[in-house]
DNA sequence: GGCCGCCTCCCCCGTGCGGGGGAAGCTGGG
DNA sequence: CCCAGCTTCCCCCGCACGGGGGAGGCGGCC
């Protein structure tokens, strides 16, 4: 089995040494190029074809974001392993966003980073242990208002609910008559019987609620 | 400073047996109880007030999701620390949701499992590298959805863009009238154009539209 | 200057929509 | 057994909606 490839990104020139010369003390890890900014960056990774990135966030013209954003929409690309200073970046969610693999920061103790490069390069990811907080805080978040299909929903037959998703999806009532198969009278009772309970005027209104309550969410058709 | 308090949830004997003794060679813990599944947890957990739970999914009885979700409702609650065999299970989600501060899997290694420890205890979170991968995906998946107002929708004029908008809203023609200070028959032209322009029948896709280019966005009303 | 795009308002006209009734068959529970 | 709720369909009616077409004012751009 070969070595990792790794390069490292880092727009000072003491950190980018440092690290070079610690990932060197693994046997299993072998730096091969570096870079002091984005361009740099893409440039290198393009002829080196590393592994795995030690990305740094913060540097001049094009930074380890954009980088990264780039790298991950060429063919077969690098995992990259962001490392910054600051935890409470925004960066954080538009590192993820752009592909990342993973997130350090640079308080890490040199057997995590080296723990980190051997995950990321397995294909895996893996957060510092603030960011993983703040993500999984945020994906409960997520997915709490994507289950409280609550208001006055539950008042609804399982026919009116059935309409109300179709209306959702733009139909008209002789187009809701033929996808259910019925006539359009029974469709036009369901319509306002639905309306009347949820104490809406229209349709239009109808198609909010759906989307507000969670109903139907967006990108699932 | 005192060490943390631990409790072990798992309905095998031998695995319940093996981490406590495991745990017990740190000096910074302290195993204060276990049980043997849901309710007998959440007793003792009651009873002991551990600073973190090691926490087994699959039980007989209350499992490992259920019994996460009761001891985070209640008031200072532990931090509870998902340790299971599976990682392709279903239940990640669901252990997250139930306010879960971490998840690792059985294979982890006894260092990776002080670590994590420590890290929830410390109040942050740590998952398995897998679970993280796939977190990560599909949080990026979420967020990429939730950032794309492209459609046809630049074709709009502004105010062909703000009278959707307020479609989006369930208004009616006469209260966008009111809204925008201008004639009723005004905002017809303008809804008329703005359906022509996306190629829209009437205002209820309008709506559909509007939610599944992310122009507006359900719960930010 | 002339042109074009946007916003504003006006007309007519057809119809899809929603409210207000009523009625049938079918299911399941008291 | 009968009643209640759901689903299905029917009638009439009024109106908001949306299409078609036209027109004036205002700003920017060539």
């Amino acid at each position: 089995m070969t070595a990792t490839r790794i390069v490292v990104v880092d727009d000072q020139d003491v950190v980018r040494a440092a690290f070079e010369v610690l990932l060197a003390t693994q046997p299993d890890f072998a730096v091969v190029g570096s870079a002091a900014d984005g361009e740099q960056a893409v440039r290198i990774c393009r002829a080196q074809r590393p592994d795995v990135v030690l990305m740094d966030i913060r540097m001049p013209g094009m930074d380890g974001i954009e980088a990264t954003r780039r790298l991950l929409s060429d063919p077969e690309p690098p995992r990259v392993l962001i490392l910054t200073t600051f935890d409470l970046d925004e960066h954080v969610y538009d590192a993820l966003d752009a592909g990342a693999s993973g997130f350090l920061l640079k308080d890490a103790t040199a057997e995590h980073l080296f723990d980190a490069v051997r995950i990321v390069a397995a294909g895996q990811a893996l957060l510092a242990p603030t960011v993983t907080r703040r993500l999984v805080a945020e994906f409960a978040r997520m997915r709490v208002r994507r289950r409280e299909p609550d208001a006055a929903l539950h008042a609804l037959t399982t026919r009116e609910t059935e309409v109300l998703r179709l209306i959702a999806e733009g139909l008209s009532n002789p187009e809701i008559a033929a996808r259910l198969v019925v006539g359009e009278e029974t469709v036009k009772s369901h319509v306002s019987r639905m309306l009347a309970k949820l104490g809406l005027r229209d349709r239009t209104q109808a198609v909010v609620v759906a989307y507000e309550s969670g109903l139907v969410v967006p990108g699932d058709r």
